[in-house]
This record gives structure tokens, C-alpha cells and sequence, in this order.
DNA sequence: TCAACTTTCTCCACTCACAGGACAAAGAGC
DNA sequence: GCTCTTTGTCCTGTGAGTGGAGAAAGTTGA
């Protein structure tokens, strides 16, 4: 199919579409309920966006009663890219206008090797799922990286752990490859906004998203939007200083969070814990696989492994302290944990719990769930292509 | 004069009253040249507002080359009351519509009364005000209180500082006696909002406002809006842990910001000091006065007392730890320190200087200001104000 | 099977918001 | 005095939007 150029011509239009897009098919009657126009100022609206072919019908729904109402829905030709670049993978999605995943792709990668090297990869994975027939082309693609993005250009700005990154104009050499528009933001803002489309945090306005993976960032979302901050490194709080004077930190200082607790701090500790004999299960496995990760921490834990079980615990109370104060300081109604590290799992959670809870403000943990991410590995890929529509459903 | 019942009737109204607020006089092209609407338009709208008595004709403008403008302006009889509760001392202010100051009083007070002895107080300030011929009434109140507020109903909420207050109907209480419509709110958020209209905060979108006075707290704005969290307690930096199981707090936990250092904790320290004998300076105040303030601190320091010189540096080092991490999580654009400690000047500003620069990301820090409040002890009188005139000043 | 009621959707007339041009008023500059 | 500029008003045309009438297409119960 050809693809989509157009765009919604007034904000009622933007509304429509994202309504559809959130709440899939819907006849005008109900659409009516929700937008506060006339009927006839929405059926106006409505064909408008029909013609546009933006909007398709969609048959006739049941009876409530009355006359059948005709269904109309988003072109479902239409399809979105939807790219989560972590620091050693990424993953690549396809999805419909409505955000539904048709197909998802997970590679290893080495984010250090350069734009260039990423994007040859990033776009033969896209292509990879084209040839299934799941789509023809791309209407809009989002983009996620891990350090921080001028949002406005979709430029990564000064990102550590992505030498090569600095300035190089994602967007614009996207947008090229692709033939598409594209947005690009932090990969922690794009699973902030996947849980908000489709997982735990779809009713909450207010809330922090933590993303503990081979760093430390956190979504923050002011009133169902992403707040970037001034120059888009909001949210980066790896580097927060969790212990005075403490380990020494690759970014030059001393005690940083992401010193003590990531999936780098994690791998490290197990490294040093198997080599020194403290822990059977943890040398077992150095054995066999020749290092250790994370996910062999998560094992040994589950396994029952002490030594794993203390690690995570400690590192839990580091994060949890942190998110304490950030707690007291944003009053959120929701905090989500995910990223690589969520594995962990209950453990993890119990610790970041106990440290919140303790030390905040009753005022302000009263009524405060803090809950694991719903969607995995998909709430980046999902928030990206939650991005793009967001854009590209917006007037032009 | 009878008192201001009239509101803005659409948001092109609303929008010329907060110019003619924010910008004083103007004519009807000065203010076509900001609102993106036809002359004619314009006009109808400026014609309304004449009509209503909210704007008045204020005579006619110098040429700019071709005929004289008219210019219009607010009502200059309109009569806004700040009022600024702190812990220990209430400030209570008149204002005119375009937010300036017209009368100021200061006095002493303590929260700790409760709310009916305070009203009281506040009432015979503001009676007072009146009685010196600045207002006959006032159209609009805003109020600060010490604590964390449930902002829609104007109910101050389980405030640590301020027992007898949980859930006692501010706004509905002063608005009988007043007799005109009220809004309320933490002090911190009036400070920021003061320090955003008429203070250093004038051009920045995102921004922290740390108060340090009795308590510690920070107004948080995004977007040009203050943020104030799921349950009202955003900002309430006060209790964040700053060192790992250091002093008990009054509030149960150990190591808070605030046991290290607040109008508070800085008095203490002074005494103690003063009793061990490790200032002359401090001792030679205590025995004159037979108490000390923060007051002293700032006048010792002052003098060259090294005593007072390094427990000022101490505390800003602890405060600009946690503005560090604070720095890292919101990037906001610039830091206000205020509040009634900002008399100990630039000892403490280059402290919680040096911590920020050094702990937080260059990114964050690479262009932020980290500067003293300019309006000082209006500051909250002039955000109180503005509290009320964008509520008055938005369609009803 | 038919009448009465519901729901959905379209059509049409009317109102109001707003833009933009013509024009008048008032001044500056030469 | 003449021309140019700025300000403000008046008027008309256009498009957005409302709300009611009524047609279309159902359900339900007698």
C-alpha cells in the first residue's frame, strides 16, 4: 500500500485518532460520548478523516437496542516501527496503528560500535520482519537509545556509554533510510510511555518508572506526559550519589548508584563472589559458561544461592533509598521497577519496598503501589511506536 | 468600591488580563502584537473586559509615528491579600491587580496555635492593611501554609509542623470572613511562583525553588506550572536521608536533611556550640540575647567566626547533596535558594554550589544556574497573590 | 404481525467566532 | 499643506459548531 501522508487537520481529528487508536474500533455514537461535540459536528469530522483514509469502516456492530451503528477504525494497513537500541541489545517491533505488536525481533548488540553499525543492523532486522508480510513499509518509526536525546532534533546528546553517539542526527539519517518520520527519545521515556499505553500505569497521571538494566535511568511522567527536563537528561539518576565517599564510578566520581547496583555492578560482584569461593553456585556457573551475568545471579538466587539472594537484597536497599527520596521529592502515584534486572524479581522489589516505605513520607507512600513493569522487553518497543503515533496523530 | 465579581468570560479574555497583569498599560496594538488574533477581534474582546470593570481606559499612549494608542490597563482599584504563614512569623500584604506590593506587615506567630488563633491574626493584619486606606476589600486571597496542601479544596493535610491543622477547611473558612474568593497552597509553591513572576525565575519554564527555614522544602515547576504531586506532597525534600543512620529526626527516622540543617538544627548547633565554648562570637550573643537563631549564625559568620563560617559550610554541603541528586533526576533550568536562611549569603550558595557541580552530571549542571531568590521575604506574599489572580483570572 | 419505542445517523437552518479589508481618526515629518 | 504611518472601528464573508427534525434500522411486547 502506499504510505500514509496525511494528517489530522484540527485537534478534533488528533483526538479521534487517538481515541481509536486506545479503544480500537468505535462507532460515532460512541465516539460522541467521549469528545463533547455535536453529532453532526462529529459525523463531519468523522468523514473527513475517512476520506483521508487515515480512518477506514468497519462494519456493523450489535444492535444496543436500536438501529446498528456502522464501526469505523484505523486503517489496519498501517504500521509502525518501533526500535528499543539498549547498551548490549536491541529490539525491533512491527505494529498496527492501534499499537498491537504483530511481530518482534531481539538481537545482541554493542551499542559502542557506532551509529552506523547499529542502524546497518536495526535495518536489516526491519527488513528481516517486512519479509515476513507483516508489512509493506513504515508510517512512522520510533526510536529508543540509552543516554540522552535532544528531543526536539532527535539528536543524542553527551550519551556515556555510547561514544560515537554524540550529535549524530538519528532522526534526520533514519527518516532517510526509512522513508518515514521518525522520533527518537531515551530508551527509559519509551518505557515509561509502553507501560502507560498497555501496561500497569494506563490510569495514572503522575508516576516514575525505574529501568534498571546494564544502567540506572527513570521515566518521569507530569500529568500523562513525559517530562525531558532542559536539556533531556532527566531521569538520570545512575549516577546519583547513593553512598558518600563509596566505590569509585566510571563516570569520575564516587558512590554513584550505578556503582553499586546494575547489571554491570551485578555481573562484576558475581565475578568477584565466585572467584573468592563464597559462592558454589555462582563458580559452578562461572565454570561452565566462562563469565556471569545477571541473569546467572538471578538463577543462582532462585536456586536459593545466600550469596545472591544478599546481593540482590543489598543492591535493592541502594535503589530503594534512592526512589525514597525521589519519592518524597516527585509524590507519585505509581512507581514501576523493569528493565533487564526485573528478573530478580520478588527480591529485588521486597528490598526497594522496604527501603521506600521506611523512609519516605507517610504523606506521600500512603497509598503508593511500586510494582513491576507489565510488559518486558515489548514496553520499550511499544513506547516507541506509541511516540511516533502520538506525533504523527497530532495536527501537522 | 464594590469588589471584583466579574470573570473572564472565554480564554482570549483570560489571556489579556494575565498580559495586562504580567505587563502593565497597554494599548489594544500592543496587545494584538502578543495574542495572535485579528484587530477587530481584539478589540471586541478589550470592549467586553471594559465593559465588566475588570479593565479600564487609561488614557492615551506617546505616538510611535502615527495616532496615539489608547491604552488600557486593569482596575486599579482591585485589591488582592497575600498572606505568607510561615512556622514562626506570618507575612501579610496588600496588592494591587497588577501584583505590586502596596502595604507589607511582618510578624511574629507560631503555627503551632492552630488554625483559629492564627486566622485571627491574620485577619487583624489585614484589617489593618485596610485600615490604612489601601483597600476598602479585597477581590481575591491566596494563602501559604507551612505544609503540604490538598490543593483543589484548599486543605492543608497531615502537616508534620502543623498539629491541629489536618483537614481544617482553609479556604472555605477565610473565604466567609473575607468575603472574597481564596486559594491555597504550601508556602514553597507561593515562593516559587513569586520568584517566577516578579524574581529570577521570570524566564524559565522549569525550575527547583529550595526554601530553607524552619523546615526544608522546594516548589517544583514544570512548564511554567508548579507541580504538586499525587497527594499534594511534592517538594517535601525535608526528611530525604542525607547521611546513612545518622541523627534522629523528630519524624522517627534518622539522618533526614532537616536534622542537619534548618533554621532548626542550625540554632541547636549554634547553642551547642556556644555552650562547649567553641565560639566566642556565639557565646558572647547567647549571654546578650539568651537564645540563638539562625540569625546569630549569619551575623557570626558575618564577623569572621569560624565556628559559624564551617557549620554554614557543613550544612550547605548537605543541602547541595541532595540538590545534586535532585539536579541529576529533574535537570530543571535554574535553582532558587530562599527562605529565611539565605541570610547566611554566599558562604552557603558556594557550598551547595560545589556539591551540585561536582556529584551531578555535566549535562545537568553544563548551563545552570544555582542562584540566592531576589524578592526575599515578598517573595511568598507576591506568589500568594499570583496564586489567586490566575485563578480569578481564568474563565469561571 | 404490527405498533410502539430506541438507537443511530443525516440533513438543514441558524448562530457565533473570527479574519481581513475598507476606511476614518490622529499624529509625524518634510 | 501634503504624504506617510499608526491606531482603531465598521462591515461583510466564511467556516465552525449547535440543535432539532426526521429518516433508517433495530428491539420488544402485545
Amino acid at each position: 500500500m502506499r504510505r500514509m501522508t496525511a494528517r489530522p487537520a484540527n485537534a478534533h481529528q488528533a483526538r479521534l485518532l487517538k481515541l481509536l487508536r486506545d479503544g480500537g474500533p468505535n462507532s460515532r455514537a460512541q465516539l460522541g460520548d467521549q469528545v463533547d461535540l455535536s453529532r453532526s459536528k462529529l459525523a463531519v469530522e468523522v468523514d473527513r478523516l475517512l476520506e483521508t483514509g487515515l480512518v477506514v469502516a468497519d462494519g456493523l456492530a450489535a444492535s444496543r437496542g436500536g438501529r446498528r451503528s456502522h464501526n469505523v477504525r484505523l486503517n489496519p494497513g498501517l504500521r509502525f516501527l518501533g526500535v528499543d537500541i539498549g547498551a548490549t541489545s536491541v529490539d525491533v517491533a512491527v505494529t498496527n496503528a492501534e499499537l498491537e505488536t504483530l511481530g518482534h525481533l531481539n538481537q545482541p548488540l554493542d551499542v559502542r560500535e557506532g551509529p552506523v553499525a547499529v542502524f546497518e543492523q536495526v535495518l536489516s532486522m526491519a527488513a528481516k520482519l517486512r519479509a515476513t508480510g507483516l508489512a509493506e513499509g513504515f508510517d512512522g518509526a520510533g526510536i529508543g537509545v540509552p543516554g540522552p536525546v535532544r528531543f526536539p532534533e532527535g539528536v543524542p546528546v553527551a550519551p556515556p556509554i555510547m561514544p560515537g553517539w554524540d550529535g549524530f542526527p538519528v532522526r534526520e539519517a533514519l527518516s532517510q533510510e526509512l522513508g518515514c518520520p521518525v522520533m527518537v527519545d531515551n530508551d527509559v521515556n519509551l518505557m515509561a510511555m509502553g507501560e502507560q499505553h498497555a501496561g500497569v500505569a494506563r490510569t495514572v497521571a503522575d508516576f516514575l518508572c525505574v529501568k534498571i538494566g546494564t544502567g540506572i535511568g527513570c521515566g518521569i511522567v507530569v500529568g500523562g506526559h513525559v517530562y525531558r527536563g532542559t536539556t533531556g537528561s532527566a531521569g538520570d539518576i545512575g549516577h546519583i550519589q547513593a553512598v558518600p565517599d563509596g566505590r569509585p564510578c566510571a563516570c569520575g566520581n564516587r558512590g554513584c548508584l550505578e556503582a553499586y547496583f546494575s547489571g554491570a555492578a551485578l555481573a562484576r560482584d558475581a565475578l568477584e563472589a565466585a572467584q573468592q569461593g563464597l559462592s558454589v553456585e555462582l563458580a559452578a556457573r562461572l565454570a561452565t559458561n566462562g563469565g556471569l551475568t545477571a541473569v546467572d545471579v538471578a538463577a543462582a538466587a532462585a536456586a536459593g544461592d545466600a550469596t545472591s539472594l544478599e546481593m540482590i537484597r543489598e543492591g535493592g536497599n541502594r535503589v530503594g533509598q534512592v526512589i525514597a527520596g525521589l519519592v518524597s521529592f516527585f509524590n507519585p502515584g505509581l512507581v514501576v521497577i523493569g528493565g533487564g534486572v526485573t528478573g530478580l524479581g520478588h527480591t529485588l522489589l521486597a528490598a526497594i519496598r522496604t527501603q521506600v516505605y521506611r523512609q519516605s513520607l507517610p504523606l506521600a507512600t500512603g497509598n503508593l503501589p511500586i510494582v513491576l513493569g507489565e510488559l518486558g522487553p515489548t514496553a520499550g518497543v511499544i513506547g516507541a511506536a506509541r511516540l511516533i503515533s502520538d506525533h504523527l496523530f497530532s495536527p501537522a
